[in-house]
DNA sequence: CCTAAATTGTGTAAAAATTACACAATAATC
DNA sequence: GATTATTGTGTAATTTTTACACAATTTAGG
């Protein structure tokens, strides 16, 4: 809030006089404690995955949560993020975008906390998990039954934003390895979107966008022909960010 | 935060033991102001406004300011931007959404405030402005030059999400009077989204759309031809808005 | 080494959606 | 009653999307 306000008991404008002193004013407002939480996806064995971690705390005994913590007094919401993804990963290049902040007042069982909620997406193989947690883990979207805190809403609305996010922008690669066949690309598509999707239409589509690199090399260690290997032009997509429209599916 | 974490100084899980005060343990978190800010749209004279006020900080002195203030200790974050909204346009029936939080530490002059940006969308015409401030006004969305704190990001933001968000659902009716001709509509569509739309093809879409409600009555004041009213079908709307795809223009 | 199983890779025709475009009808103004 | 401004309407061309089948490649197993 960053005006008067004539119905509000604080920052109130007297007669049209200028505030001079912000800080002071500042130290009026009533203060809130506040936290992120990453919903950190995953994608493995064809399946979407996020991870997850027991809560600690005895109210919410067994029941998973998201990672997530403090925002420090002079940090920035999304440095946060980073440090949470960071910290638990290891890895410092990876997709984060904030997106939606959660306040419901009796969300969190000892008082009032704010959490702001980011999505993150990631390759499995590419990293190890830091934190040898053994509670700390990859749980498959399908089956999260009873999550701690307001969680299970927040997950639900990652994903639904993350859904529709990549049909605007082709985030998907981020959850792939470097190299991949398009049957792993489509795999990773058809989970996300909970669709199944024509093959040949499905490569035309990649193909037209002119964003994948063909390695020229193959899969190995599959049962059958292998597929072909491809990477995503990143520098290309960010260089043609402006112009893109969407995917459709 | 509502999970341990090693690295963090707070909230440390010691050995798996369960910590069984949240209470206690939320009591420790470090606490920091929180506001809510709302990016009023109107439409007039076929121009997207925006309602600001002048900044009432000396610092920011003759510069705009969007509408926002504290939220209270046992607010929801929805319940305060609608408080906002509702104190300044004495309406309660308005679209309002969340877009993004703000928290950049130096964002504000008198210390670490946060934000939560809302976007609302109202009908110009149907809302007499409540309070008096004769510096409270719409402006417009143009020639916005040098606003207070991060504002201007602000505003850009939710001019983009309403953008975006205008072609996926149809929105754009809580900008217009009950009543509106199809010229207006397509004002209003091209006003927000910043191209010409062809005038036959527009209206295509929206009667195949088919939440138009013919009212059987014409414009008058129009030094012209009136054109037909027509008023948006929101129940139906609603009712239909899961399978809803999107507009696109 | 031959066969079976699984999957890759490829093109085209039909259907649907989008675009471009012009003129008569209506009401107001002078 | 002529002029001006705008409404209301349909169709053909183009583009996009969808549906669909078969030969080629590799592994696994006898």
């Amino acid at each position: 809030m960053e005006n008067s306000f004539n119905t509000s008991p604080l920052n109130r404008k007297r007669g049209g006089e200028l505030i001079k002193d912000p800080v002071g004013l500042v130290e009026t407002y009533p203060t809130i404690p506040l936290t992120v939480d990453c919903v950190i996806f995953g994608f493995e064995e064809n399946k979407l995955k996020v991870l997850l971690i027991r809560s600690d705390l005895e109210y919410f005994e067994g029941k998973w949560s998201l990672l997530g913590d403090i925002v420090q007094p002079s940090e920035d919401l999304d440095e946060a993020a980073y440090r949470v993804l960071n910290q638990r990963t290891g890895m410092d290049d990876i997709f984060l975008e904030q997106v939606k902040a959660f306040g419901y007042p009796a969300r969190h069982p000892g008082g009032r906390v704010i959490t702001i909620a980011y999505c993150s997406l990631l390759n499995i193989q590419h990293h190890q998990l830091k934190i040898l947690d053994n509670e700390l883990h990859w749980h498959s979207l399908e089956n999260l039954n009873e999550m701690a805190f307001d969680h299970q809403l927040i997950v639900d609305e990652c994903y639904h934003w993350l859904q529709k996010r990549i049909q605007e922008h082709p985030l998907g690669f981020n959850l792939l390895p470097e190299k991949f066949s398009l049957r792993e690309l489509q795999n990773l598509y058809e989970a996300i979107l909970g669709l199944n999707l024509d093959r040949r239409n499905f490569r035309k589509k990649f193909f037209a966008m002119d964003f994948l690199i063909d390695v020229e090399e193959y899969e190995t260690d599959v049962p059958h022909r292998p597929g072909k290997l491809y990477k995503f032009n990143f520098e290309k997509y960010e260089k043609n960010k402006r112009k893109w429209t969407g995917i459709d599916f």
